[in-house]
DNA sequence: CATGAATGAGTTTTCATTCAT
DNA sequence: GATGAATGAAAACTCATTCAT
């Protein structure tokens, strides 16, 4: 589901080869992530990248590097769909609410954005810079609209999406492990409730 | 923190010595999780006791039912904290929204409870029943009385309050990482908002 | 199946309670060799027997030492087998043959006996001291009337039905273990047809 | 004592590196096993071959496994010193009896091999399937000639050639232990003379 | 004397990372 | 540049034996 953008962005100049294994590499660890979490071991990507560690090692010389890539493409993906809903314009409340239901919807389909937030570490952070820059113009801008048309709190701000996005992706995580239900979408919705300016 | 009963509860009858070691491996335990998660290590663990590995393994068969017995007796404190709340009695609102920043702020100091979530497998959820039983038995009486008294939304129910609690572990297990700010206190600000009957 | 008096044998003067104890240790002993072999836990003894670790090791003071009991009862057990035999009378060369029938039979009726041999130790020959003279001292006789009738070859030693024994009881456990057949009967009458004086 | 060829066997295409460190971790672990019999340690096995644990764990990945190889090594060995003899031509009794001798001489020195019917678990047996029928294979042709001389009993099969085997490997084995003789040599002669044809 | 709790060295196995081919 | 073999420090768990109650 990465926008092809989102991953070139990643490898400025670099021969063709290194740039499809890179490629392979990124969708495998999404992959292994999204099914085994923060435990997903490195000879795993490479396994299902159909590249040698080795190699993997080339491209991200730690796992929290390859944390940070899979965590910058995941959140320049957010961007676009964020800065969609900016697009289509409209009622700014909508807009808000479109592109958070938007994200939490890919996130609820993919486990590897639901805990993301865990394997996250300095390191990481800093390779996934250009994705947390992205994702924070592109709500930021909601947000302006929102509160220049009285919609919104004042006082909310793009951490507190932060904030809201990690604890869905933790409802969504544990539902997922089916012990006990979690409506992350009732709960989404309270919190959208008290988000909304009255 | 762990009231007296709590941990009896979970030593029927037992020598004294055996006792007291297992009231000391369950302390020194939730010690090590809070501070380490589920990656604390048994041998760790019975260091902090003062006891060695046999002497935990002899307890806890398993370190998923260590895990479950911290859950558990976690769980009865959460159950404590709630029914006292009750038993203060005052304006049911406040006794919903005093309680749920009692129990949030004890998960706060305490990563284990932040993923408690995650950390379960069957064999934990089963040892921690009885804890699960009684913290949903003080939350139903909370949130009876406060619909009572028209102050809560009508559709709101105990595993909201779960769902509720299980994103906020989860933010403030992010701001534990250190490498972003994750504000829970507004988040859970927004949510109580949006939660109360208007 | 062990005679009486060859439990008694071991517990000359000791109360009747610690003399029971004794008693059902050496059965459950008998039953969990029998099915775990040399892997046998001290603790599973003690459980079986339904008596603590602590008096397993008052009777017992180490794993060897129960062991060499085990061997010292099951000797003496064959010493009542061959002696049987003996007393029956009749021709020498069936004594010989139908002693040794005997004593296969039951070894193959009951592993322990079967594996017992590679659990051994000095100190469990020790401990089993009786009962290896007990049996030396039947088959001594039952050879030296085969030998007189000029029925068995005359270089034919004790040492050799030992030998001989050890061999039958593993090709058992062997066949046993049902992952290949293993005919120890026929392995048997080869041997036997061989040892017989032409 | 493993020929060029049975290790080959098990390591068709594979870096010379990697080749060379197979062929050292077996030669390791014989000897190991060899002298400690099942309870070698992995770490052991290691430390002689001169590699990681790690290394080990990748060319076997568990203990079950090496144990299946040695097996199957070893088995191959025996088939060649059985078709060795069969080349040599000569009596077909002598090349039985020799063959026979000859196997059991190499068993005599190797711990593995006397209990190498015990080590067993179906996944070893797996390992070692291409052993167990090279063997098969050797042994049969030998029956074959000497029935056909009449120099041995009709009735005689190569199960039986395994029976005996894993009889004399436990006496071996019960001799090693130190604690009591046990003459397999002379027990051999015993068998063999029952088994040769009148 | 009986009990069973405590001990801790020792076992197998894993996995991020390095490095020879 | 790619490959995958090698590494070794952990980590969870076991069990014969000791010792407080």
């Amino acid at each position: 589901m990465a926008t092809p953008e989102a991953l070139a962005d990643s490898a400025p100049r670099m021969r063709a080869d290194a740039r499809r294994n890179r490629e392979r590499i990124i969708q495998a660890a999404r992959e292994a992530f999204a099914e085994d979490g923060a435990d997903t071991q490195m000879d795993d990507v490479a396994r299902r990248a159909g590249v040698g560690v080795g190699t993997l090692y080339r491209h991200f010389a730690t796992k929290d590097l390859l944390v940070g890539e899979l965590v910058r493409v995941k959140l320049s993906d957010f961007a676009a769909i964020v800065r969609a809903r900016l697009e289509q314009g409209g009622d700014p409340w909508e807009t808000f609410r479109g592109a958070v239901l938007d994200q939490a919807n890919v996130m609820a389909s993919d486990a590897v954005h639901q805990s993301m937030v865990f394997a996250t570490t300095p390191e990481s952070v800093a390779q996934a810079q250009s994705g947390i820059h992205a994702i924070q113009e592109a709500w930021s801008e909601v947000l302006r609209r929102a509160k220049e048309a009285g919609e919104i709190r004042e006082d909310f701000t793009v951490d507190d999406i932060r904030t809201m996005m990690c604890g869905l992706g933790s409802m969504m995580a544990a539902d997922r492990l089916g012990v006990m239900r979690y409506d992350w979408r009732r709960q989404l919705e309270f919190t959208l409730d008290g988000v909304r300016a009255r």
